[in-house]
DNA sequence: TGAATTTGACCGAT
DNA sequence: ATCGGTCAAATTCA
């Protein structure tokens, strides 16, 4: 997986960076049931070494990305990138007219080879990943179609980047329901060509970094396993910090993600020894803290996740 | 009232 | 002819 697209070189960083992960899984592994009980103190210290690790593999993963660049992942909530497709390759014939009839009902259509010829640039590539939070991946889109495919029991739909005219972003996505029954659904989203819009921040919560938006290859199983856990805590950051909320609400409904909580962390901006210096809380204050945090199940889920995505290395 | 979404037509590929 | 992807008018929403 995630060694598959790594270099042979700086094998020693890489070496470094999967027992940093490895260590940090293996903890969360066996701390996991705790969890329970100790509610979010030792939540978050768990947190604070993994996201440490992630931040340590990732700096590694980006150093060692494969020469053919592959195309860049958006920062994927949840799941599995399952593979690289072949680059759509839209024809762009240049100087084709290809008038449109226009019908009684509409006067439309413009020759589709003008706007194909913009696709027909460096960034063209497509990937696959199936994930429970279709609309969730980091980057603001605007949906644009939607259609009933072939052996399909749901619609797909079509997204662009919200960018596209601002900064003539030409990044896509399809989301499509699979027809399993499983809760929560999968999706399986296919993404088209990378972000060349600058709008689409990867913001590290804990750490207060920001990656760039072209960093990664697919199969990032740290980036999913980051993101994972980025959403339960995006209510602990300032306002001044955090990505706006453009998703529309029917997007935001098939995942379910609301969140409303009040965790209170003095993790949010602190480097990364912030983990060993916590409040201490009693138990009651822990309990109130518990109490006033809806999120903290979805923490729970998304730590588990978090092990499960460690699992492949 | 402007922006976002919906929806059916259009278009290229097969 | 059919299918998947996109366009853009119509509609909805904030």
């Amino acid at each position: 997986m995630a060694a598959a697209w790594c270099m042979p070189a700086a094998a020693d960083e890489r070496e470094r960076a999967v027992a940093e992960v490895a260590q940090v899984y293996e903890r969360i592994k066996i701390q996991q049931p705790l969890l329970q009980v100790h509610h979010q103190q030792l939540a978050q210290s768990l947190l604070s070494d993994a996201l440490r690790a992630l931040n340590v593999a990732l700096s590694v993963m980006k150093q060692q990305r494969p020469s053919p660049a592959p195309a860049t992942t958006p920062p994927v909530t949840s799941s599995v990138v399952v593979k690289a497709e072949s680059p759509r390759s839209p024809s762009a014939s240049a100087d084709s007219e290809a008038i449109a009839t226009p019908t009684e009902r509409r006067p439309k259509k413009r020759s589709r080879s003008s706007v194909m010829e913009g696709n027909n640039k460096t960034s063209s590539s497509s990937w696959v990943d199936f994930t429970t939070v279709p609309y969730e991946d980091g980057y603001e889109w605007r949906k644009y179609g939607e259609k009933k495919i072939n052996g399909t029991s749901y619609t797909r739909s079509y997204f662009r980047c919200t960018y596209k005219d601002d900064a003539g972003c030409l990044a896509t996505k399809h989301v499509q329901q699979k027809d399993s029954s499983s809760d929560p659904p999968v999706f399986q989203v296919t993404y088209n060509n990378k972000h060349t819009c600058n709008n689409g921040k990867l913001i590290l919560p804990f750490m207060n970094i920001k990656l760039e938006p072209p960093v990664l290859p697919p199969n990032t199983l740290a980036v999913q396993a980051y993101s994972a856990l980025h959403d339960p805590f995006d209510q602990t950051m300032p306002p001044s910090q955090q990505e706006p909320s453009s998703l529309p609400v029917s997007m935001q409904q098939p995942c379910g993600a609301a969140t409303s909580s009040t965790t209170t962390s003095s993790c949010i901006s602190g480097a990364e020894s912030c983990c060993d210096e916590f409040p201490v809380l009693d138990m009651a204050q822990m309990a109130a803290a518990a109490e006033a945090s809806p999120g903290y199940d979805l923490l729970y889920e998304e730590l588990s996740l978090l092990c499960d995505s460690f699992k492949f290395y």
